[in-house]
DNA sequence: TTTTAAATTTCGATA
DNA sequence: TATCGAAGTTTAAAA
C-alpha cells in the first residue's frame, strides 16, 4: 500500500515517520495544532491553530490554514526539511539557501499523519497561453491592422525583448506588445520603454499594445503618449459554456 | 477527535466522506491516483498519477504533485467543491464564477483520505514589508539625501500612485519610488512614467529609485534617462545569521 | 465591483 | 548563476 496513516501520533512518532518519509522520498501530510515562524525575505510569526502541513521530497514545505488559496507559510523546493524533538514537541524545520530562509513549524498536537509514496510521471498539458496568442498574431497580422507585416518575433533590444517588430502598410515601424490578459499600467510601461528606444534612432515609430481588454486609465496613458491599443476580445476566455454543459450531468 | 482517516476508501466512501466534510466545514485531504481537467482562463489536462488533493471549506481546492511549490491545478476560494460518482469513479468538481472556471479531479484510486475539523483563529504577523520601508523613509528622509523633505506619501497622479513626492534642499521636486527587493527594469519603468508626467508641466524634476540593490542594467537605464538610484542596503534581509544561530541546536 | 500594486510571489527560459 | 518576464498568478487595499 502506498499510504501509511497514523492517528494522533506522539512527538517521537511524528519525527520517526517524517525522517523515514524524507529518507524514502515520500510525501508527508500532517494535520496538527502548531505554531509557525518564518525568517528570510521578511519575518513573521503565526500563533497556535489547526493547520494541514505538507512536505514534499524536493524540500517543498507548505502550511495551510483552513481557508485561503495560498499557504500561510511555505518553503519552495530546493532546500531540506528536517524533523526533530525540541522541548518535548515535534518540530519541522524547512531551510534553503539563496535566498537564505527558514520556516519552523512547532507541532503542539498532531491529530493525523499520512505518509504517501507517490509516483507521478505525468506532466500538465496546457493551452490558451500567451505563446499561442503570439502564434495566432504571427499567422493573422491583419487582425491587428490591415496591411500590417510582422518583421520579427521576440526581437532583443538593449533594454529587453519586443514581442513583435512590424511595419504598417506605409512602411512605418510598429512595436507590438502582446498580453493575454487585460492590459495594465505596467504593460503600458513596457511598451513605452521599447518605443522610446526606437525614437532615439528613428523619429517615425508606432507602439501597439494588444490585449483582450484594457482599463480606461491604461487607454488614456497610451493615447496621451501617442501609443495605440488593439483589443482582441476573441482571446477572452472563461469556462461558462463548458461549465453549463457539464452541469447537465447532475 | 478532530481527524477521521480512511485507508483505501472505495468511490462511494470517498463521496460520502467528502460530502460530510464540506457540509460540516471540515478540511479534506485525499491521497489518490487521479486525472485532472481544468477549464477557465486557459485549459489543461493532467494524465493519471499520484497526487495529494486538498479541499477547504471556503471552496479552495488544490492538486499537489510530489514535487513543486505550486499546485499543478487549483481553485481559489469563493466557489464550491462538489463530489459525485461518475463512471464508477469518485470525482471532485471545483467551480467558481467571475471568472468562470472549473477543475475536475477524477479519482482512479484513493489511497488515503483524511477529514480534519480544524479551528484556527490565529492571524499571521509579518514584518519587513514594503510598508515598513515606507515608514522608515518617511521618518528618515535624510537617509536618501541630505536635506530631502517628504511632501506627500502615496500621491495619486493621472497614471497611478507615486510612493513619495519630495523636494530637495534647493526646492526641486523629487519623485521617489521605493522597492523592498532588488530593483528591476519594471520598477525603472514605473519611475519613468511618473517623472514624465511632471516633465510635461515642470522642466525641473528629479526621479529617485530606492531599493536595497539594483542590477547593472537597471542602473544604466536610470542613468541614461537622467534618473537616480539610491541604495538602502540595510533593508537587505535574509536568514543567514539566524539560521546559523539555530543550527547550533543540532 | 473594479482597479491598482505588492508578494517570503513562483516558474521557466536565456545569457 | 543571475536576469527577465509570464502567470489560470493571488491577495489586499482603495476608489
Amino acid at each position: 500500500m502506498s499510504v501509511d496513516q497514523l492517528a494522533a501520533p506522539d512527538p517521537e512518532e511524528v519525527v520517526e515517520a517524517a525522517k523515514a518519509a524524507f529518507r524514502d522520498g515520500a510525501m508527508l501530510t500532517v494535520q496538527a495544532r502548531c505554531e509557525v515562524e518564518y525568517e528570510g525575505r521578511t519575518s513573521g510569526h503565526l500563533g497556535p491553530g489547526d493547520r494541514t502541513l505538507v512536505a514534499k521530497p524536493d524540500g517543498t514545505f507548505l502550511v495551510h490554514q483552513p481557508t485561503g488559496h495560498k499557504p500561510v507559510n511555505w518553503m519552495p523546493g530546493g532546500g531540506t526539511v528536517s524533523p526533530r524533538i525540541s522541548d518535548g514537541d515535534a518540530v519541522l524545520l524547512a531551510r534553503r539557501t539563496n535566498p537564505s530562509e527558514r520556516v519552523e513549524a512547532r507541532i503542539l498536537e498532531a491529530h493525523g499523519l499520512t505518509r504517501f509514496d507517490a509516483t507521478d510521471s505525468a506532466t500538465y498539458e496546457e493551452s490558451g497561453t500567451e505563446a499561442e496568442m503570439h502564434e495566432y498574431i504571427e499567422a493573422n497580422p491583419d487582425e491587428l491592422e490591415a496591411g500590417l507585416r510582422i518583421v520579427e518575433h521576440e526581437r532583443e533590444t538593449k533594454y529587453g525583448f519586443v514581442d513583435f517588430f512590424a511595419r504598417d502598410e506605409s512602411g512605418t515601424p510598429v512595436v507590438v506588445e502582446v498580453k493575454r490578459i487585460q492590459a495594465t499600467l505596467n504593460h503600458f510601461d513596457q511598451l513605452q520603454r521599447y518605443v522610446s528606444l526606437y525614437e532615439n534612432t528613428n523619429d517615425e515609430v508606432r507602439g501597439m499594445l494588444v490585449a483582450p481588454a484594457a482599463s480606461e486609465r491604461v487607454k488614456r496613458a497610451l493615447r496621451d503618449n501617442g501609443l495605440e491599443f488593439v483589443a482582441l476580445p476573441e482571446f477572452e476566455t472563461d469556462a461558462k459554456g463548458s461549465t453549463e454543459a457539464k452541469l447537465t450531468d447532475f
